[in-house]
DNA sequence: CGTGAACTTGAGATTTCTCAAGCGGGGTGG
DNA sequence: CCACCCCGCTTGAGAAATCTCAAGTTCACG
């Protein structure tokens, strides 16, 4: 069942085999979610963990006039809700396209933490490199004009499906709407449509159908200003 | 030594005396810095973590032309380099004031951690509180007023030091200058120094010789729109 | 008393926003 | 099968927040 989350995590950090194999023997019940339906919400204290077995989610929060801010988008194989172990959640989770997530009572995901310190360091890790993705998000609300963002944006999330072994002929899903994209990136959709139409004419990119399509990847990084480090990809684990 | 880190992770999760123990018998060098000096930098790949014993530092990255984003103030007690253990830097940690840095080294800390999973938890725990306030800067960054992110720093920043005891008579240090401020907050130091007048004129703050003083709380909180959640100081420990 | 960093102020320039409206395609009820 | 409707996308145009440039002031410190 879990396979796709024994992947990720042993992407952040080295697992023994009876690592591997308490992962896997954890108790799972899958469900599946349409675009739009909350995963979980603020205020929760789930007693589960999600895991995105397939599709994209996203975690938001909206103030009570309306203003919306998205704070990260998930790829499959991510906790959508690791924080929920230990917190209340701030924020809600929302799948973006159709999923498929596993769920996992919380009392055996701790009972396998407290005996494998290497799983509860992988999944440690991956908080950490959740952090570092939101520092870069700040950079770019901060720092970058609204052109450098979006273009920005494309490259982590290309990235990061790659890594998920999700990108074919430079292209993957991301099923975001404009007005996603405007709210992850703290712009109004009125310019988001108009920088997009800007990336899309200097071909760099095409963004139709719930597909990103790469086209000119050199020129995307430069108009991101994008540096991959932060993604912790290919780091070797320390 | 360590006494105000194992305050600071007896908030984070409920600790046994074994656990405590454990920190306080942590292997401990001290060092002080001056205001303005970096604690590690981007790109370092730390043996020790860093433990701010009183000073206050912040996170940040600058862009090769110079503009810079401050990603998070640190304030005493807290691990400023705890990603450190399992991640290249990918920001640099500079002293705000002249501060007391205790050195422990991360073998040392890596035994403790794999033999007290409630302490491993704890730290896990700091570093999700840290992500939550990252998501709420974001919250910010992308869809709040200049005004309400300079009000929502001050209040966030009064509460993270009342909880660390460092509040008096509604005062606490925070000896961030202007330009401080606007890269926190994305904003020219011009405007921030603008908006700063109003909330002063307004009677909510005053700000000056390094120290905040919060003179009307519930008005900078509504100026702010500043929910205290997001910091789960209070919050039981799940 | 000189110097520099931090803070202030003025004023014009930009980016980005808001409001308003039109377009287009897919989904649905009649 | 068609008409209608809604959501997402697009466009226009004026408005607002915020920025940049430039210069002056203040104050702590050597």
């Amino acid at each position: 069942m879990l396979t796709r989350l024994v992947e990720t995590l042993a992407r952040h950090g080295p697992l023994s085999p009876e690592d591997h194999d308490a992962i896997l023997s954890l108790p799972v019940t899958s469900r599946r979610f349409g675009a739009g339906d909350d995963l979980i919400v603020e205020g929760d204290a789930p007693s589960q963990c999600r895991v995105l077995e397939s599709g994209q989610a996203f975690r938001h929060r909206t103030l009570p006039d309306g203003r919306r801010q998205i704070m990260a988008f998930h790829v499959p194989g991510e906790i959508c809700d690791a924080e929920g172990l230990l917190l209340t959640m701030d924020h809600t989770v929302t799948a973006l396209s159709a999923c498929e997530v596993a769920f996992v009572p919380h009392v055996a995901m701790d009972a396998v933490l407290d005996a494998h310190p290497r799983v509860m360091r992988a999944l440690w890790r991956s908080s950490l490199v959740e952090s570092a993705v939101s520092r870069e998000w700040m950079m770019g609300m901060g720092r970058r004009t609204a052109r450098a963002r979006i273009a920005h944006l494309f490259c982590e999330v290309f990235l990061r499906m790659r890594a998920a072994g999700l990108v074919e002929n430079n292209r993957c899903r991301f099923p975001a709407t404009q007005t996603h994209l405007s709210d992850a990136l703290g712009l109004s959709v009125v310019h988001t449509n108009r920088v997009l139409q800007e990336l899309r004419g200097e071909g760099l990119i095409s963004f139709r159908g719930g597909e990103l399509n790469v086209l000119n990847w050199s020129g995307l990084e430069a108009a991101g200003e994008f540096e991959p480090g932060y993604l912790h990809l290919n780091a070797k684990h320390r």
